[in-house]
DNA sequence: GCCGGAACTTAGGATGCTTAGC
DNA sequence: GCTAAGCATCCTAAGTTCCGGC
């Protein structure tokens, strides 16, 4: 679908997977680095990634001063939103009827709509010859970044009192560790074996060897037969649609143990003074006192709200005393607590093999279901134990109480022929039905929310994998109608009806950057977060020019969990045109795409497409891309760890295309600076044995003693190992380097079609348990098992 | 055609367990 | 044998989509 004379932008900075969500020219960089990789891709790479975060950091200063500016202007006060979603927003939405655009404009658009161009093959050319690489990097000052909000916010304190109270709570954790350890070390000095003894214990030591190597023949052996008793589900014929299950059975959901009261010695106190809490108080003060080295409990919507919902649960008394939570010292408790934690932490493995063994009995008890006369894995059979909402980000509701839910809450779903599940004793089941239509078992309603919350089967069950399977055949199907798809949105570019056009933009970038739908959301019911079709105003910039390219759109905006997206993309004349007109007349806090939202664009879709939706394109762009990416990144000459290096980099790829961030490790400083001081100490090994080579050569030359020449041999043979091992340090280095801030898991187990994979591992003869864990394997059997060498997307 | 709720998928953080390296 | 780091699993919040009722 190339046009002549086009000005095709995927053509001039192909890789489309890679352009979107940190720009153009970051993919370029990328590419670049990839490149090198071949050779001495570490320095190029840890290079990049610490450029791009110091960009990063530039970018993030100047947009909080735009931003500031833009709020200023448009009247100050809050930076949020102005106009109130849902209802008000279906009045605004469609005010005044679909406009219409006059026929010069339109004709006047026609001609620039050859500079539209949308081509999967071509943006999936990793780089661009035209760019040197070294360029690239000094180029790239602007940086296209992402970072999270919370980040963002790191200097404003919040963060800052967290931190010190994770030192604080690690330092005492060091502390008492220390402690033990020197206890430990006392009663070994004491309890020191005779030699006899120790002699007997080493004869033990190799019994348990034998034993370990028996249990490990033991545990291949019921892989073995837990493959065999594997239910092949996807080797049988469907149910009638709709049709869930014929029989399902199962124990009924498990509860939370009954709140223990605290010892009689412990105190809460409130201003100062010792005050005795009843038991409902207690426990919900103590839910608090849990989270005290959590940033939550300094956050003030947080607090606010668990006082409110403390107080209800309060008896009068201590309602009319307790009147401000600035005076509650929950001390005493939170330090009971941590103690407690301390003794989890420290239980010898006899204790440790008790416990096992009784969560397994639960497990075994309640954690599986007959479906269909198979025995079927439940996802979470545990009901969620009472606490305080923990919301995302600036959730309205975070701090209330989360209360405890009874039998009585408890809807369960089973085969009418089935054994009902018994309540708990003394309690009933709010009701018992049996509907084959859905796929749960047990189902309550969450206080906080009003939302439903469900008990399902685990991933690896036939109904989750039928989904899952079923989901990425609609992806499939979507790569042979795309282009068409997308001449069509092309062309609605220019339509009369404004409608129409906002839809044609909203599935550009739903398409090109893999923008969730957006649907609308309740205000003050949840966090301030976007997708695509609820983007508002202050969610986007337009440039005429930026760093080099025409036509450029800014994002920034909260996606969903609250993880910032932010992105400078160049789009067409024409997107970039309608983007000006949408925009004209409003503000911030107005939305984008005012006459569109998710239902009117996924009806459009399936009408292009059964079963055709937003979250589709997601799909489709994740799993080609990835698809893409191995073809790109990969041979069959490269060695083991060259070829997984390469899966993972394409499984980056699709990762930072979905915007899946995460937030680094908390040791991850530290754990760095280990690794490079691990690698300076390796360097001088390199150079020493570099030196003794050079000696050992030249004390060898011009002799014939054999042992001389062993001694060289030896050398080398020190050397390389050495320079091995700087090497593996420094990809590890780069890995983790890479790996900070990006979440590969969220893509790998939702968005990549597991049979790329699985083609992909037999045709580069890479074990498949090398790309995924045991869950994983589970979860994607139905792949494993029809998969081909020649599978393609 | 709109709305709200039900049903399901997608998501990142917390926690616990395992393994590598010293 | 110990420790730190990495990995797997659990947990549940936060999305999307569908569907029925008005």
């Amino acid at each position: 679908m190339k046009e002549c004379g086009a000005v095709n932008i995927c053509l001039k900075s192909p890789q489309r997977g890679l352009q979107r969500g940190t720009g153009v020219k970051k993919w370029h960089l990328l590419h670049t680095a990839l490149t090198r990789l071949q050779g001495s891709f570490a320095v190029a790479w840890a290079l990049f990634w610490r450029h791009v975060a110091s960009e990063m950091e530039k970018d993030k200063k100047t947009k909080q001063v735009k931003r500031e500016k833009r709020e200023a202007g448009s009247g100050g006060g809050t930076p949020g939103r102005v106009s109130k979603k849902v209802k008000s927003r279906g009045v605004k939405k469609s005010q005044g009827g679909d406009e219409t655009y006059g026929e010069k404009e339109v004709k006047q658009e026609q001609v620039e709509s050859s500079e539209f161009q949308v081509d999967d093959a071509a943006r999936l050319q990793l780089g661009s010859k035209e760019e040197p690489a070294d360029e690239d990097f000094v180029q790239e000052k602007r940086g296209k970044k992402r970072k999270r909000q919370k980040e963002d916010e790191s200097g404003k304190g919040t963060s800052c009192s967290s931190e010190k109270a994770a030192a604080v709570k690690k330092k005492k954790r060091t502390d008492i560790s220390a402690e033990a350890k020197t206890d430990k070390k006392k009663n070994e000095g004491k309890l020191k074996m005779p030699k006899k003894e120790e002699s007997e214990k080493s004869v033990t030591k190799k019994k348990t060897k034998e034993e370990i190597e028996a249990a490990r023949t033991l545990k291949r052996k019921l892989k073995e037969e837990e493959e065999q008793q594997r239910w092949r589900w996807w080797e049988e014929e469907k149910y009638e649609a709709g049709i869930k299950w014929k029989f399902l059975e199962h124990k009924g959901p498990y509860f939370p143990p009954e709140y223990n009261p605290l010892p009689e010695n412990l105190n809460f106190y409130y201003n100062g003074e010792k005050l005795k809490l009843g038991l409902r108080a207690e426990e919900v003060a103590l839910y608090f006192a849990q989270m005290l080295d959590h940033e939550y409990t300094t956050r003030e919507v947080f607090r606010n709200n668990f006082f409110k919902d403390w107080r209800k649960e309060m008896t009068l008394e201590e309602r009319m005393l307790i009147t401000d939570l600035e005076k509650c010292d929950f001390g005493e408790y939170h330090n009971f607590h941590k103690q407690k934690v301390e003794e989890r932490k420290n239980r010898t493995k006899e204790e440790k093999q008790v416990l096992k063994e009784a969560n397994q009995k639960i497990t075994d008890e309640y954690g599986f279901c007959m479906l269909d006369h198979h025995r079927e894995r439940i996802g979470n059979f545990k009901i969620e134990p009472p606490g305080l909402f923990r919301g995302r980000g600036d959730h309205p509701k975070q701090g209330l109480l989360k209360k405890r839910i009874r039998p009585e809450d408890v809807i369960i779903n089973c085969s009418k022929e089935s054994h009902v599940p018994e309540p708990p004793a003394g309690h009933q089941w709010k009701e018992v039905r049996h509907d084959n239509t859905v796929t749960w078992l047990a189902s309550w309603t969450d206080n906080v929310q009003g939302a439903t919350k469900y008990v399902m089967l685990n991933a690896n069950s036939k109904l989750k994998g039928e989904k899952d399977w079923e989901k990425y055949e609609v992806a499939r199907q979507l790569k042979s109608r795309v282009d068409g798809i997308r001449a069509q949105y092309k062309d609605d570019l220019k339509s009369k009806q404004m409608g129409t056009r906002q839809r044609a933009v909203a599935l550009y970038f739903i398409d090109k950057l893999a923008l969730r739908a957006g649907n609308e959301k309740e205000e003050g019911e949840t966090a301030d977060t976007v997708g695509c079709c609820s983007l508002r105003v202050e969610h986007i910039m337009l440039h005429d020019s930026l760093d080099g390219e025409k036509c450029v759109v800014e994002f920034d905006f909260l996606g969903k969990d609250c993880i910032r997206y932010y992105n400078k993309v160049p789009v067409t004349k024409r997107v970039f045109k309608n983007l000006k007109l949408f925009m004209e007349n409003k503000q911030p806090g107005d939305d984008l795409f005012d006459r569109l939202n998710t239902g009117m664009l996924n009806k459009h879709l399936s009408s292009l497409m059964p079963g055709l939706t937003a979250k589709v394109f997601r799909t489709y762009n994740a799993s080609i891309t990835l698809q893409q990416q191995l073809k790109e990144l990969s041979n069959a000459l490269l060695n083991q760890a060259e070829k997984l290096l390469s899966y993972n980099r394409a499984n980056r790829a699709v990762a930072i295309l979905c915007n899946h961030q995460r937030a680094p490790p908390k040791s991850f400083e530290q754990s760095m600076a280990n690794l490079q001081a691990k690698i300076e100490g390796r360097k001088e090994q390199l150079t020493l044995a570099k030196a003794e080579l050079k000696k050992a050569k030249k004390e060898a030359k011009g002799n014939s003693d054999t042992k001389l020449q062993f001694v060289v041999e030896k050398k080398k043979k020190a050397m390389q190992r050495c320079e091995e091992q700087l090497l593996k340090m420094e990809v590890q280095a780069t890995d983790r380097e890479e790996n900070k801030e990006i979440a590969l898991s969220t893509s790998k187990l939702n968005y990549l079609d597991p049979r790329i994979s699985v083609a992909w591992c037999k045709n580069m003869e890479v074990q498949l348990d090398k790309i995924y864990n045991k869950t994983q394997r589970d979860k994607f059997a139905w792949a494993i098992h029809m998969t081909e060498k020649d599978f393609e997307f």
